[in-house]
DNA sequence: GCAGTTACGCTACGGGTCGTAGCGAAAGAC
DNA sequence: GTCTTTCGCTACGACCCGTAGCGTAACTGC
């Protein structure tokens, strides 16, 4: 996260130092104007004028639009980046399943997630920076979980005769690699596109909840199909 | 689909026509810019130049931007409605996977898409626009793909002794309900959910290919997850 | 203290887009 | 030919954008 940096180059800074309370304020407002008024109807006017400052100190701090919703939305998903351990791969996933619904559950998370998405399609500073503030976090998870459920011999450790995947092989600019250091990261991405993707979807298209009968069936089948993956992995 | 209805109620209408090539020219048009300059930039005076259509024609026939987008994009979604009979229900996600992906090929569709969904959380109006024109063309595919997969017995006929779903009580606006006639339709919304969701999260967010081989690793991991889901459905 | 540096609030501005109104001309229905 | 509706065009007020300039406030180092 973290807006425009005034300073040039290393800590020490000398002057009137920005206010905290502003960046609060002003990610705060963001996040509250989205909710009422949606994203196309957002202005940056309305925003300043909620959180009790200037215009111009909100365009010192941010090049525009899309990056303050990035970051006022990530500010959501600083909150709670660890998921409890609950004692079984399928119990996992119906937690990281219903944590990342909850999130989707605030209007202005489920209105920005999918606006600055689409602007991502055509900026690729947005795109890294979305990466950075929300998709590695979510994806952290599913990493966790994976090996928390090999710790537990519910899948095979990493089998390092395992051959990499010949379409993604090991490039250190391979973003099917950087995550945990597994021997097989096309499965952890697999998931994580399944399981936050079907979230999404299931909110924001089929505009269904997300509750704990609906995790507990897609917990399942991905269970399933996971021991499945494992067990006959060349079987497709 | 459809813009503004001009006459007031019945068919038959005296006057001059409106434009069927100016229609296609003005979605034309909207995808072009959509592609170009993204959904934020995007303005209606430019897609009126780039349609050769006055500023003015675009406003009787659509009351907005969200409006045009969407019918714009649905337009993409009309042609290939239908999903060969690839002979398997493995085969026959691989192929839904595929097409999906093929029209998130198309940038115009990856920003449009996104875009809209974002504005619908705010306008319901939108959303059952989003929902006719494109969404239930979708589901329509999986309704298909498993009624085929019943026929070659891979997965069970439907159960009438299977009780419905207690969340989802047969209710006739329920929307897990109206779609194939079936005695479980939470299977079919599950798997839209999560085949659609996978795809547009690993196109959009993950931004890595949707190719044959990440094709094959979703189906598979579906096809023995729905096995687990039928045969041990109390499992979980 | 004092000077230096940076952030802040405020005002004002040109430029662009929005969505609408009004007009005369064009195109088809009767 | 007459009627009805659409079309292209121009013009308009309203709004928002993003920036510049100013005087003031807050903090640092001497």
């Amino acid at each position: 996260m973290c807006a425009i940096r005034s300073g040039l180059s290393s800590g020490k800074r000398t002057g009137r130092p920005r206010s905290a309370a502003a960046d609060r304020a002003i990610l705060a407002a963001t996040r509250s104007a989205l909710a009422e008024v949606g994203w196309s109807r957002l202005t940056l006017g309305d925003v300043a004028a909620r959180a009790g400052v200037a215009k111009t100190t909100l365009y010192r701090r941010w090049p525009g639009k899309n990056e303050l919703v990035v970051d006022a939305v990530a500010a959501l998903f600083e909150e709670q980046l660890e998921l409890p351990d609950r004692g079984s791969l399928e119990a996992d996933i119906r937690g990281v399943v219903l944590r990342f619904a909850e999130l989707l559950d605030r209007p202005e998370t489920r209105t920005a997630l999918m606006a600055v998405i689409a602007e991502a399609t055509h900026d690729d500073a947005l795109r890294l920076r979305i990466r950075a503030a929300i998709v590695d976090r979510q994806k952290h998870l599913v990493v966790l979980g994976r090996k928390r459920a090999q710790q537990r011999g519910e899948i095979p450790p990493d089998d390092p005769a395992d051959p990499a995947d010949p379409e993604n092989p090991s490039d250190p600019s391979d973003p099917d690699a950087p995550a945990g250091g597994a021997a097989a990261p096309w499965r952890d991405n697999l998931i994580f596109d399944v399981v936050a993707g079907a979230v999404v979807h299931r909110v924001m298209v089929s505009s269904e909840p997300v509750d704990e009968e609906w995790a507990r069936r897609l917990a399942g089948l991905l269970v399933v199909g996971l021991g499945g993956l494992h067990t006959a992995r060349n079987l497709f």
